[in-house]
DNA sequence: GCCGTTTTCGGCCCGACTGTTTTCAGTCG
């Protein structure tokens, strides 16, 4: 029999939520919320629990912070049993499917928790059920009103899974900014929230204003052309369903509380608690109006002026997360983070040779018009026949015609490359000989997503530890909201990547996002370089390294260094080259073995 | 249930809005 995988860090963290969520049902003081902080600090701890309770067993756990003797031993409970009896004896006290209705809008423990007491309700689509039969409506503290609104969210809970990709917000956020600033250009406005630390995934659209009119403000926003439904509309408060599906909202304050409500709603939630917990020990109150000591008002008016009061440098909004930033701030070790601007090439260039939609001269013409120094022509290989991906004769074809364009620019240099393909086993779709007369080598997966995580992991190694590959593309092939990344032992894949001198990249194309922050970080840590890149199928995807790849790789902490792209081309060309006989290097050890 | 440069006990972030209420609980961010 197979041995029962250890739960993992998020399989845990799920846990601790339910815990917690439960407990709060049964208006349990204070313990759903040090389950919630457990549930974050598991999360985001860098190392496995199961590898950590393996070594040090329970008292090992206790090295992750928020973890004591009691969330201790639960976690244990889990990794030894795969459950936690407690979890199961809530569950079957209210057997009701907590994780869905949680994220049902406006509906919270203490009502899922009445309503099925009351009248049975255990999942979103009983609760429709109950909603359209006017059964709801005859609970005490329901009213019809109250069957409407579960009903609106019950829709939004059913069209969406409740997140939107970043490439979908960010126009959608800048276009709306753009109308409020033309309606009041006197107003201070800005894009918060998630959208604004540059998360992959957006929960909704947060605004922050400051202007002496709020109420001429919120009404402007209210009625916008995009939005569908307002759910609540205070003085300075605006809460609406858009048409695309995605809610947004809007708080209006006065010029003092800009900066607090900045920050304040540019959160994370973590990240604030943290600032207000610091705040208190100074005596200090922290809000979204400012930073009080007694009535007086000591700071609010920009988040600098908000930082250097609570004395800490001031933290970049990406970084914002409670993953060690405020830890780094206490000590004013904040990385040096990659600015925008600092990217001089692209690597990953898709044009008409295959799938792309322009031909070399003009994405050439375009990378040059956006102020980059060099390119790296990738079209697709062999395997994607769809696309006319290139076999070896191609490939040489195209190679000649690169460089004989790059022998005519001045002040640019365009390099010949592909994107192989990485088949089922880790071998390539272009012969060896092919690939060493390229300047750059990218591997990537486009098919057979789902492999055990073993036989994934090799193939990804397998690839690299061709001396020939340069450059890992779209390392874990996942597409938002479309396709899970690939089932990875993702520290191997650093650790042959590092042995190999392969990059990895950030692919900023917006549906893929690949890698994510956090792996990038994972990566970065380990020594090993990235590379960001548009993907870029269009002239105009170009922008995505800056606009998306950069915010992305700031998220990971990365600085100018971890980066080989910022490097100008000969740089660049070199560290590709030293990676490739460090994979010779390590191929021989292999055969030799 | 966790935590500690006020503390091993006594705290635990804070305010806006809604709906159902006659002064507030629940939810959200």
């Amino acid at each position: 029999m197979r041995a029962r995988a250890a739960p993992s860090n998020a399989e845990i963290a799920h846990a601790l939520r339910e815990m917690a969520w439960f407990l709060e049902m049964d208006g349990v003081a204070f313990k759903p919320r040090a389950y919630e902080k457990a549930a974050h600090s598991v999360e985001s701890f860098e190392r496995p629990a199961a590898a950590l309770w393996a070594a040090t067993g329970v008292d090992g756990l206790r090295e992750i912070p928020s973890v004591g003797p009691g969330i201790g031993a639960r976690i244990e409970e889990l990794l030894r049993t795969g459950k936690i009896a407690e979890l199961e004896r809530l569950r079957a006290a209210t057997p009701i499917d907590a994780f869905a209705l949680a994220h049902i809008e406006g509906l919270g423990p203490k009502h899922a928790k009445a309503l099925y007491e009351a009248i049975g309700v255990r999942t979103p689509q009983e609760l429709e059920a109950a909603c359209r039969a006017g059964r709801v409506r005859t609970l005490p503290h329901f009213g019809a009103r109250s069957e409407t609104k579960l009903l609106a969210a019950l829709e939004a809970w059913k069209r969406t899974s409740g997140r939107h990709p970043i490439g979908e917000c960010l126009p959608l956020a800048r276009a709306i900014e753009a109308r409020l600033r033309a309606f009041a250009p006197a107003a201070q406005i800005a894009i918060a929230g998630s959208l604004r630390r540059f998360r992959d995934t957006i929960g909704d659209l947060d605004f922050v204003a400051a202007s002496k009119d709020p109420a001429a403000l919120t009404h402007c926003f209210a009625t916008l052309p995009e939005v569908s439904h307002v759910y609540a509309h205070g003085p300075g408060k605006v809460l609406v369903r858009l048409a695309s599906g995605i809610d947004a909202d809007l708080r209006v304050v006065q010029p003092g509380s800009f900066g607090a409500a900045l920050a304040y709603f540019t959160g994370s939630k973590d990240h604030n608690l943290r600032l207000r917990r610091i705040a208190k020990q100074k005596g200090l109150k922290l809000n979204e109006y400012g930073l009080f000591r007694g009535e007086r008002a000591i700071a609010g008016r920009t988040e600098e002026e908000l930082y250097a009061a609570l004395g800490l440098p001031f933290v970049p909004p990406e970084l914002r997360e409670d993953r060690g930033e405020i830890e780094a701030a206490l000590a004013d070790r904040l990385p040096k983070l990659l600015e925008h601007g600092a990217l001089r090439g692209d690597l990953q260039i898709q044009t008409d040779w295959s799938d792309g939609a322009a031909s070399i001269e003009e994405m050439v013409r375009a990378a040059r018009a956006r102020g980059l120094e060099y390119l790296a022509i990738t079209d697709h290989t062999r395997d994607l026949a769809m696309v006319r991906g290139a076999d070896e004769r191609k490939l040489l074809q195209q190679a000649t015609a690169v460089r004989a364009l790059d022998a005519k620019l001045r002040g640019f240099r365009v390099l010949a490359g592909a994107e192989v393909n990485i088949r089922k086993d880790g071998s390539l779709d272009v012969a060896d000989e092919a690939l060493e007369t390229l300047d750059v080598v990218g591997a990537a997966v486009h098919s057979i997503f789902g492999q055990p995580r073993e036989a994934a992991t090799r193939r990804l190694i397998r690839a690299m530890e061709n001396p020939h590959v340069d450059l890992l593309f779209h390392p874990t092939a996942r597409q938002l909201g479309r396709r899970e990344a690939m089932d990875l032992d993702f520290d191997a894949v650093v650790a042959a990547a590092k042995r190999t001198g392969t990059a990895l990249e950030i692919d900023a194309i917006p549906d893929r996002l690949d890698l994510d922050d956090e792996h990038a970080r994972v990566a970065a840590k380990a020594g090993v370089p990235l590379v960001i890149d548009s993907d870029a199928h269009h002239p105009s995807h170009l922008a995505y390294a800056d606009e998306l790849g950069v915010p992305l790789a700031r998220r990971a902490w990365l600085g100018p260094a971890d980066v080989l792209n910022t490097r100008p081309v000969g740089a660049f060309l070199a560290a590709l080259k030293d990676g490739r006989s460090r994979a010779r290097r390590g191929r021989s050890k292999a055969d030799a073995r």
